[in-house]
DNA sequence: AATACAATATTACGACCATCATATTAATTT
DNA sequence: AAATTAATATGATGGTCGTAATATTGTATT
């Protein structure tokens, strides 16, 4: 494989990523993720298996990468302080409606149990590997667990409720809950 | 309209009620909606203007029907003992993997965004009547709207993640940390 | 310059979708 | 029994989708 078709691969995984992470892996067509890219449709399948293996691979990277940001925070924080802050940036106005470096969960949850068993088993593992970032100690976990919940489902609320008053109250209350 | 106009309307409305929840108000088909009414696609338009129209009423009549259950709770009771309670229910196994009954805001969140305005309306509407029923004073109601959100984030999550150990940790944790 | 590779535009297939129309049968009402 | 209304099966329309093939143009490498 040369060097351009394995930059036009990651082009077109990138611009996956963002539509999936605004709109979930089902409901983008292929057509449109090549578009994004700035590519036409015509070469996707010499790049990709199918449209769910792009797709599956875009939440991957994805998901990894959050992680990767996370992991970046000060190793001498408590595991509740990396929770606070956390919930800071996830619950924040930016995070709701800006474009870029959104988290894919609220937009794919529910779309998940519908879509091959590897959507599944990578949100599975990312869940392990974020609570145990987000503890200091392994009792730690359940606490860790219930804070992603409540950040996952803040965010979803408050998107859909679109930006406003209420949606504000939302992100609000949501993160000052975190335990 | 007739009698048994009328009872065939409510028997598509169910339906359509039945097959929102579990998969959100854009993914059943028309004639999916019609054939789990024990009907076809037919008369379909001498019921409803259009597929959004049956989906925006059924998912109102949903709220609604969830809302009136949780009035009927001893009133008697604390704000924090009314959501304990809702939660006990609301993050059940059983509630995760039934199709009676189920909450339709899990499937349905991510959608709404890309939908008519009255489903953001709706959802808007119900977040305010929820919070004030889980609340016992007006300034219970950022917590109440929090754990609205632990509760939503909480079963989406465990519904994706499918029947298991994991899926049924996110529910213990996310039912010890309603505030 | 020649060769190999990648992206292009275009077109097609088969499947599904919402929506609408029609002609027929069944049920209800008068 | 007659008249009205509802539900039926069936199929058309026009759209979008994933997937694939083709022939052409452009770019890189040798």
């Amino acid at each position: 494989m040369s060097e351009r078709k394995s930059e036009t691969r990651k082009r077109i995984l990138a611009a996956a990523g963002r539509v999936l992470a605004e709109r979930g892996p089902g409901d983008p067509a292929v057509a449109e993720v090549m578009a994004e890219a700035g590519l036409t449709v015509g070469g996707f399948y010499a790049h990709f298996a199918s449209k769910d293996a792009l797709m599956l691979e875009a939440f991957r990277l994805l998901l990894r990468v959050r992680r990767e940001r996370l992991a970046q925070v000060d190793q001498s924080l408590t595991g509740r302080e990396r929770r606070v802050l956390l919930a800071a940036f996830y619950l924040s106005r930016r995070h709701r409606d800006d474009n870029d470096e959104r988290c894919p969960l609220p937009s794919s949850l529910a779309e998940i149990a519908r879509l091959p068993d590897g959507f599944r088993q990578t949100l599975a593992e990312h869940i392990e590997l974020m609570t145990a970032q987000m503890s200091g100690a392994p009792e730690e976990g359940d606490v860790a667990l219930a804070d992603l919940a409540l950040m996952i489902g803040g965010l979803a609320l408050a998107r859909a409720l679109g930006p406003g008053e209420l949606s504000d109250r939302v992100l609000r209350a949501a993160k000052s809950a975190v335990v």
